[in-house]
DNA sequence: TTGACAATTCGAAATGATTATTGTCTAATA
DNA sequence: TATTAGACAATAATCATTTCGAATTGTCAA
């Protein structure tokens, strides 16, 4: 994602207010690889804001993902996760401890066969790749 | 997944008592290619057995789950799908109409760089591409 | 610097998917 | 036949996320 001041830029440009709980949520979000849910997001700016909503944090992430800033990630059952890395890219979760990693988009190439593509246009994909971290597995 | 009769087969093994509402749940999942959400399942099931519940269709998808008859698969912002397809293979997904479908795992490859490996032993992945299918790209 | 106004905030209540609980019924076993 | 475990439907509960209305606050032009 872009840097703090780059939102700024972007959300003057479309006339989005700048407010101290945006800008504490970008802080946030700058250069996260934590894939925060929505609720640690909340959790984390609790402690700068403690009277923000959950509202507030929902609708500055809704904002962000409409302007791309974000990614909504969809792997986990429970809810639903927001990563700040928007170049193309991949993920791998651990089983044991639910934790998400990145991994570059260009060491995995995954490919559709003829006949599909005949069928389908593909304009991006994502690989979730499940298994163990190192940590967990020296647990078991 | 296996056949109507393969899935009686193994609840009787795990004790787990055959009645006509699980029957009519396996009958709708025998060779479905739809992924059908919950909902989807108990409305055509309902067709059948007008007083079922909800709740005995998500039991017996649970179950269903847990045995790995079924896959639960999350790739939907809105609600979770049931794929019977318990081989491994991956999806497409439509953005015009939202179908899914799936792609057979042969011709996917996706690789994890030795960085990753080295600290991280997947078990599976599962690939979803997002695009466009031939009849939604022909209305625009 | 001020004032007006629309955008934003907050908190409460609503929503929608899913899970848990409960009392009743049924089928298998002794 | 009596006993009992499991399955049923209905209901209530839960949890993440959205919506709503009223109060507040950035922003911009005067």
């Amino acid at each position: 994602m872009n840097t703090f001041e780059n939102l700024i830029e972007k959300f003057r440009n479309r006339n989005y207010k700048i407010t101290p709980q945006r800008l504490g949520i970008f802080k946030i979000l700058e250069g996260n690889l934590d894939h925060p849910s929505a609720e640690d997001i909340f959790a984390t700016i609790k402690k700068t804001y403690p009277t923000i909503s959950f509202t507030t944090v929902y609708k500055t992430l809704d904002i962000l993902e409409k302007m791309g800033e974000v990614l909504k990630i969809t792997i986990d059952d429970e809810r639903k996760h927001y990563d700040p890395n928007t170049y193309t890219h991949h993920h791998i979760i651990c089983l044991g401890c639910n934790k998400i990693s990145d991994v570059d988009a260009e060491s995995v190439n995954p490919e559709l066969p003829d006949g599909i593509l005949q069928e389908f246009t593909p304009s991006r994909y994502h690989v979730s790749f499940y298994g163990t971290c190192k940590k967990c597995l020296s647990k078991q």
